[in-house]
DNA sequence: AAATATTATGCAAGTATTTGCATATGGTTA
DNA sequence: TAACCATATGCAAATACTTGCATAATATTT
């Protein structure tokens, strides 16, 4: 499980509140890792238990309190460990291939429209990372430096939200070819 | 979930154990779909339960029972009701992505050996692919259009190998210009 | 002859994730 | 002015998935 060295990666370079880690899983790792708020609170929770974040709370009128993590040498440690360990191969499960494998016993205009539906979510995914690969094109030299384990994940978000893209493609032409 | 759902969709095409579902899933449904004995074995008793599924028992001598598995007429519905019904947009979780990501906590060189150990996974998987394509042109006309849809995951299956071939070039190229 | 792989199924316990609910304030939109 | 969105956190229950163990026979490899 890797939820937990996500967030001992985010916490290792900034201290953060659940919700900020939310937020940050949406931007600029949300390519690569997702979670949930409430994932992300317990998870909090147990990494405390553990010992591999402090915690402290920041009061702010009108809004409620934060609670902000911060990582500990343990955590670091574990993060550490974790890094030198062989990452073992994500599976993928993807229930919009089971529809379309199955799709012949469904009307080739529905599944025609649920594609259209998910080419719409990977091209606006596709155009946030180009937007984001445009930031970093734009940094000084130096700056670029910092970034540059980042950005080569983001390149896989771009390669691999330009292929699904052109996949699609395929599948249009060969539903619309098909009466089958 | 579609665990549920894909067991369904491979029993609706033929009658098979548990075991021939988990061969049938590390074969053509591989690419897309993953399940381990016990997850399979577990959804089987659901299904059961639920009614979505008849089983009966298959002596055999010389190895274990076999009990096999056919999908009921409640089970059909249930699939079709699934199939009608919008899918949710699957969320990656690559645990190789955080590594590199938070990869400057690492000796440059350990990485380049991480992803050299995927890159023949994704490698393999790629020739799998491109010869189960191979026997798919094989085919006769008529029969390849029993095919189709499930060739259409296929391609999703290479194009998406071929992309994240193409980022890890990227990626080792990368790395061996780097000093960091 | 021994070790390993394949066929075939399963339980039990632990861990991870989802779903639904709950609370509270302030700002924006209709 | 009502509805909704963003901020900010969390519990409880249900579902899903992993890990470790267990059994038992045959076939193949070393």
């Amino acid at each position: 499980m890797s939820l937990k060295h996500a967030i001992l990666t985010l916490l290792d370079a900034d201290d953060s509140s659940g919700y900020d880690l939310l937020k940050r899983f949406r931007g600029g790792m949300g390519f690569f890792w997702n979670a949930s708020h409430q994932q992300i609170y317990q998870q909090l929770k147990t990494l405390h238990r553990e010992g591999l974040v402090d915690v402290s709370v920041e009061a702010q009128d009108s809004r409620p309190d934060r609670k902000v993590y911060r990582i500990t040498d343990d955590g670091r440690a574990e993060l550490r460990r974790w890094l030198a360990e062989p990452v073992k191969a994500g599976k993928i499960n993807d229930a919009l291939l089971v529809k379309i494998y199955a799709g012949d016993k469904l009307p080739a205009a529905e599944l025609v429209e649920e594609l259209a539906r998910h080419r719409i979510a990977h091209e606006e995914r596709l155009q946030t990372f180009l937007a984001l690969e445009a930031d970093y094109r734009a940094l000084a030299t130096a700056e670029r430096r910092d970034y540059r384990l980042p950005y080569l994940t983001l390149r896989r978000g771009i390669l691999g939200e330009q292929a699904w893209l052109a996949w699609a493609d395929e599948v249009e032409r060969a539903l619309a070819e098909g009466e089958w």
